[in-house]
DNA sequence: GGCACACGAATTTTT
DNA sequence: TTCGTGTGCC
């Protein structure tokens, strides 16, 4: 991952005389950050603002912890919550340490894929069988979805999704189901907390564990066997946390277990970023720390390295409207910096347009792709600005939304070998027992689902077992029966399967039992998925389906191949299969459990689970596109901050709860303090929601910002956006301000400026900003002739959503009010207003 | 069993 | 706008 993060190499003004006995890299810290890094034994609390080198602090300590405290590394583990931050630290680490042996020994890993871990290893103890797997959201969703039809309850979306929060939350908390149970105290409450024990059991059955259980498992373990505890608190003598903020309470419990003979707990964290309280993160956490640990040391770090002074401040201004913080103020000796660009679009294409142009102008002068970055509150707004950027021929990539892994077609092969390795695995089976089709519909799948209260058949499998094996003559001595009359029946439909069904599900569990044939006998998993492949003809099955999906499938499954064949050369490999084998006994009897192949594929379906890379992460120089989420940790030299409209963001479920807003609010300002020089604001007037336009109104947050620090594009459709208007209530601080933004509200307001993109000044103003627009943009004033710049595109090649690429023949008119005559090769001469085109070049 | 069609509902945010 | 579900027909 490519994701840069120029903290690394940040030089702090003031650094400190070297002592000959201190390592080089303890000079580049500031007293704060060393104060951090320096401490050994006992609780640590770094309260770190944004951008003031909380990753520095970290890796530093590690680096010091060994190099200066004489500790072993295999005693350290540092957790993350991504696996993007744990990688930048892990190669941090290993360039201070600069010994890869010694480096490659500490823990450092998301928390999720430390509790995997601890999994594998204590698989038995957790009561999970060798071959479980993780279920990823989409796995849980289509159990939840079948266990709620085999009750005949409503299976929709939305109750489905409200079924799957629930059990999340008391996941997060902690809770197995029957503490969910003693902590139910209304009916419905009951009903729901049955329902979590009904689906911990299936998955039980299905010998998987969820997300929350790669955190609640271990965390149970720790619980009944106080022995197990205290040998991971043992082993991991020095614990480092980062984004403590974002803790729930089960992985604080956790934590909890891991410290408890030592004491030597480093959290840092920012509560100002706390923006995962919907999956269960509780700030308190970082708050209490200091009542909670016995007199731990403290250390603020408030000097901010990343941005410009006039983008602090907007951040500052932001959330300094919440209450309930850890006192702290954010400052920096860097210059105050360019304006903070406000655009607005007449709608959410306009809007896109605007970025995607004013990226694309900046490379042409020589800017990097990698310095830009787009935020935006929900996936669904990417789209669009990848169309755009697409259009401008700007390379970009997309981090976080649909990830690699959750493809349809790689889902499907994965669920091949998860279901050839865990028979058990309800979800896999039914996914891909029909696919490609093979005879075995609804129909056939009801009457297996149907036989599964029977004795005997536990899985989808073992139903499939008794139709392909049953013959009617056959001596049923060692059949399972039916207890019921309706098992029974059930069991005769079942075995009086026939015809194509039957055939298909023969061939079905032929091919699994081909599956596992190669685990077994293959050393590595290449060859095992190439004749996967062959057998289930899966790519034939792609070719014939949609023609303009297949050629991206079957590249896809050319990635997946890749994918294999890198992580079985992947250094860092064997150490994760060496702790699978560890937990399997010699004489395990399975001898697919200790078969090479499987090994490797236990590991390589955990990591597909966990590390959910993105789609085109790979390609280097391009522009990134993220949801606000996705940018916390990341930095940026400018910053495009979209949607920024009431309802887009503050993305509000409900209006009135207070701490959902705070924490919007605290999204901001992380998306803010991402960049480090430029910072654009840009909306949109009206914007299509469900394919329909919506009014807009201007975020709070914008109106937040002081309007000195703000430079409104001229080029805005904002003529009737009225930013002094105050709308929202606030709170004590802000009235000085908010007395400021009403006197300033006229120059807020001006006319309808043209769209012309070919407009130069506007351009040039970003390197070297000029604080009045005015200046730069002598005249939009209804100009009945192009301008000289709009007369240059004649010859130009345009393109149109609609009509495709063509040729400018001749232009009238200016501004958004100009008509370009355009050769279109697809569908002949057209007459198009300017704004409806792309112009190429 | 499989397909084509029509209708309705829906979007936060992620490991 | 897009997705998934339900219906009716071969």
């Amino acid at each position: 991952m490519q994701l840069h993060n120029p903290n690394g190499t940040l030089l702090p003004t003031h650094s400190q005389t070297a002592t000959m006995t201190t390592p080089d890299w303890l000079n580049r810290l500031n007293p704060p950050q060393r104060r951090a890094v320096v401490h050994q034994h006992g609780p640590l609390l770094v309260l770190a603002g944004a951008g003031s080198g909380k990753t520095r602090v970290l890796t530093h300590r590690i680096a010091h912890l060994i190099d200066v405290g004489d500790v072993a590394p295999e005693s350290i583990v540092a957790v993350t919550f991504t696996n993007r931050a744990a990688g930048e630290m892990r190669q941090r680490v290993d360039t201070l340490i600069g010994d890869d042996e010694k480096s490659s020994q500490i823990v450092i890993s998301t928390f999720h894929s430390l509790g995997a871990r601890l999994l594998r290893r204590y698989a038995p103890q957790a009561g999970l069988p060798w071959s479980f797997c993780i279920y990823d959201d989409t796995d849980q969703r289509r159990l939840i979805k079948t266990l709620l039809d085999e009750m005949g309850r409503d299976r929709s979306r939305a109750a489905i999704g409200q079924h799957r929060r629930y059990v999340d939350a008391c996941k997060n908390r902690g809770w197995d189901p029957d503490q969910a149970m003693e902590n139910a105290f209304d009916a419905t409450a009951e009903e729901n907390a049955a329902f979590y024990d009904r689906y911990q059991q299936a998955l039980y059955r299905a010998g998987a564990v969820d997300f929350g259980d790669l955190i609640l498992e271990p965390l149970l373990l720790c619980r009944r066997a106080p022995r197990f505890a205290r040998r991971l608190s043992r082993r991991w003598q020095y614990v480092l946390v980062d984004e403590f903020q974002d803790t729930n309470p089960a992985q604080y419990e956790l934590l909890e277990h891991i410290t408890a003979d030592h004491n030597n707990l480093a959290v840092v964290g920012d509560d100002d970023q706390a923006i995962y309280r919907w999956r269960g993160a509780d700030s308190t956490h970082i708050l209490g720390f200091e009542e909670e640990f016995d007199a731990p040391c403290v250390v603020k770090l408030e000097q901010n390295y990343r941005s410009t002074g006039l983008i602090l401040d907007a951040a500052n201004d932001v959330i300094a409207h919440n209450d309930h913080r850890h006192p702290k103020t954010l400052w920096t000796d860097r210059p105050r910096g360019e304006p903070i660009c406000v655009f607005t679009g007449s709608d959410d294409r306009e809007e896109a347009s605007y970025v995607a142009e004013s990226i694309f102008n900046e490379l042409r002068k020589g800017a990097e792709p990698d310095d830009f970055a787009i935020f935006y509150r929900t996936n669904a707004q990417g789209r669009l600005f990848e169309e755009q950027l697409r259009q401008w021929g700007v390379d970009y990539r997309i981090v976080g939304g649909l990830s690699f892994y959750d493809r349809e077609e790689i889902k499907d092969v994965l669920a091949y070998l998860r279901a050839a390795l865990n028979p058990g695995d309800d979800v896999a089976t039914a996914r891909i027992i029909n696919k490609p089709r093979r005879g075995v519909g609804k129909t056939t799948v009801e009457k297996m689902r149907a036989s599964l209260s029977i004795d005997g058949i536990d899985h989808l499998q073992d139903a499939a077992s008794i139709a392909d094996e049953a013959s009617p003559d056959q001596d049923d001595l060692f059949m399972p029966r039916g207890q019921t009359p309706a098992q029974q029946e059930a069991l005769d439909a079942l075995r009086s399967l026939r015809g194509v069904s039957r055939r298909g599900v023969a061939s079905f569990r032929q091919i699994l039992e081909e599956i596992r044939d190669d685990l077994l006998h293959f050393e590595t998993l290449t060859p095992v998925v190439e004749r996967l492949l062959e057998r289930t003809a899966y790519t034939d099955h792609l070719q014939k389906g949609d023609p303009d999906e297949a050629d991206d499938r079957l590249r896809n499954i050319g990635e997946l191949m890749s994918a294999i064949e890198e992580f079985e050369r992947d250094p860092t490999t064997p150490r994760l299969l060496e702790t699978a084998r560890e937990a399997i006994p010699e004489d395990a009897g399975d001898s697919l459990a200790t078969a090479e192949a499987s090994l490797r594929l236990r590991a390589f379906l955990d990591r597909s689970a966990l590390v959910r890379q993105s789609v085109d992460d790979a390609t280097g120089g391009a522009v990134t596109l993220m949801t606000v989420h996705g940018a916390k940790g990341l930095e940026f030299d400018t910053v495009f901050l979209v949607g920024m409209e009431e309802e887009t963001f503050p993305h509000l479920r409900d209006r009135d709860d207070a701490e959902e807003a705070a924490e919007e609010r605290r999204l901001a300002y992380v998306a803010i303090t991402r960049a480090k020089n430029r910072l654009f604001i840009t909306n949109a007037r009206r914007r299509r929601v469900y394919g329909k336009f919506r009014n807009t109104e201007p975020s709070r947050y914008l109106l937040d910002i002081d309007p000195d620090h703000l430079h409104i594009d001229p080029r805005s459709s904002s003529t009737k956006i009225d930013y002094g208007r105050p709308r929202h209530r606030r709170s004590h601080s802000g009235s000085s301000s908010s007395f400021r933004r009403r006197n300033a509200s006229s120059s807020w307001n001006f006319d309808q400026s043209t769209g012309d993109d070919d407009d130069e000044s506007f351009n040039q103003s970003l390197p070297d900003w000029e604080p009045s627009a005015d200046q730069s943009h002598p005249d939009f004033d209804k100009n009945p002739d192009p301008t000289v710049a709009e007369q240059s595109l004649v010859g130009a090649t345009v393109s149109h959503t609609k009509f495709g690429v063509g040729e400018v023949l001749s232009i009238s008119g200016c501004g958004d009010e100009a008509r370009l005559s355009i050769d279109f090769p697809a569908v002949g001469q057209k007459t198009v207003y300017r704004k409806f085109l792309k112009i190429l070049g």
